[in-house]
Formats: structure tokens, C-alpha cells, sequence
DNA sequence: GACCAGGCACATC
DNA sequence: GATGTGCATGGT
């Protein structure tokens, strides 16, 4: 039986360090949190790559500029119209309560800030905790579809699958078993994507897992 | 041409 | 509290 922390290492030494979140700036970071939702990376990319050569990704110039124009320029990322919309929200929250900056936000308690961040119209818990995480470097640990596919393919979560409370039982299932550290939570979900990726789409691949049909690499099932 | 991809809000029962 | 639906592009 591994601790999660166990289960950490065997990735980190199986699959290496990611540095992540791709993203030159916190704006950026942040911005890909949002154009990411329910949306390939590849297809994010090219939209932050539109947003760098008009100059959006500063805080004042994606203030400024028209939703409608912003929603052609991020189009390739998908739910062009609606994600222009939750960007221009994000930014108008930045201004209004942190000057426009995010490094603004770094002395606010995380759960405070958090609650902050739901309450912005188009951002929800995995958003809020992207940009908490990712853009801010406050230690809260990220659950996305990765996450969930994580633990359904090691035996780890077998309750059923609700909208309801699941993100935050999760949630609270790795924050409980691990110390509370950004870098760690930080490579922790990296890790799990690229695992995710790499040996989880077919099947067959999950011979290759680093984390394999090792029975002993599950830990203690979510209650 | 179907199916999928690092969600979220809103409507309805 | 649980479930259904709209939003939309680009890769496989």
C-alpha cells in the first residue's frame, strides 16, 4: 500500500520534472485557464498565440478592447463567443479588485481569494484553482478530467460520479494525504496529465504505465 | 463523419 | 440535489 505521496515519487522519477503551467506571464496563465475549458490544449494554443500578436496578453489592452473582436481573435479555442465573454469578466474582476494586476493577489488568504474568484461569471472551481495555482502560486491542488481518470484507471475513486460534490471530495481526498505545497500540487497535476496523455487513451498503453498493473501502487479508496 | 478535448451556466424536474 | 443542454473549434 503507497501513500499518495509514494505514488507522487514514482511519477516524478518515472516521467520527470514538468515545469509547468505553459505561460510566459500570470495573465497568460490565467487566460489558458479559461480558454481551456472542456478544450484541447493544441487548439488553446493557437488562440493565445492570437491574443500575444494583437497584444492582448497585458492587462490593459484586453481591458480595452470589444468583446466581439476579442471572440474572432480567440476563435480556434473553441466557444469563441462565451469564452470572450468569461475573459473580459476575468479582466474587469482584475481591475476592479487587484489594479489589474494578478501579482496583487498573492497576500490574499487562498480561500478568500477563491470565493472571489467563483464569483466571477464564467469561472468555476477548476478555473479558480488553475489560475489560484498556476498564475497566483497558492497551494491548492487542481482537479480536472485528467484527475478523475487518474484515479478511476488506478482503482482509487469508485464512488459515483456527481456534479454536486465531487470536484471538492476529490479535492479534499489529495489536499488531506499530501503536505500543503504549491510546488508539489503543482507537479503532482502536471504529472498526472502528461501520465493521462501519454499511457491512459488506449489500453493497450496501460501495460506501459509507470504506475501499471502494480496492485500495491493504489492507495486507500475515497470513502 | 463521428467522436473527443484540462468546464461552466442555466433550465427543469 | 440530480440531470439535460448549449456553447464551437480542430485533431484523430
Amino acid at each position: 500500500m503507497h501513500s499518495l505521496l509514494n505514488i507522487f515519487d514514482m511519477l516524478l522519477r518515472a516521467l520527470g520534472p514538468r515545469h509547468w503551467w505553459p505561460g510566459d506571464s500570470p495573465l497568460e496563465v490565467a487566460a489558458g485557464a479559461i480558454l481551456t475549458q472542456n478544450t484541447a490544449w493544441t487548439n488553446v494554443e493557437k488562440a493565445i498565440s492570437n491574443m500575444r500578436e494583437n497584444g492582448l496578453l497585458d492587462a490593459q489592452r484586453l481591458r480595452s478592447i470589444d468583446t466581439a473582436v476579442l471572440a474572432q481573435i480567440i476563435r480556434p479555442a473553441g466557444f469563441y463567443r462565451i469564452k470572450a465573454a468569461r475573459l473580459k469578466a476575468f479582466i474587469d474582476f482584475l481591475w476592479d479588485e487587484y489594479d489589474g494586476s494578478l501579482d496583487n493577489m498573492g497576500h490574499i488568504e487562498t480561500a478568500a481569494l477563491r470565493r472571489q474568484l467563483l464569483a466571477v461569471r464564467g469561472i468555476g472551481p477548476e478555473t479558480a484553482d488553475s489560475i489560484l495555482l498556476y498564475a497566483v502560486g497558492k497551494p491548492i491542488f487542481v482537479v480536472d478530467a485528467y484527475t478523475f481518470r487518474f484515479l478511476r484507471n488506478h482503482g482509487l475513486y469508485t464512488r459515483k460520479h456527481t456534479r454536486a460534490h465531487t470536484y471538492d471530495d476529490v479535492q479534499s481526498f489529495f489536499m488531506k494525504h499530501l503536505p500543503l505545497d504549491t510546488h508539489l500540487f503543482n507537479e503532482f497535476h502536471a504529472l498526472i496529465v502528461l501520465l493521462c496523455q501519454r499511457y491512459c487513451k488506449k489500453k493497450l498503453l496501460c501495460e506501459l504505465c509507470p504506475l501499471g498493473k502494480d496492485k500495491e501502487a493504489r492507495v486507500r479508496k475515497l470513502s
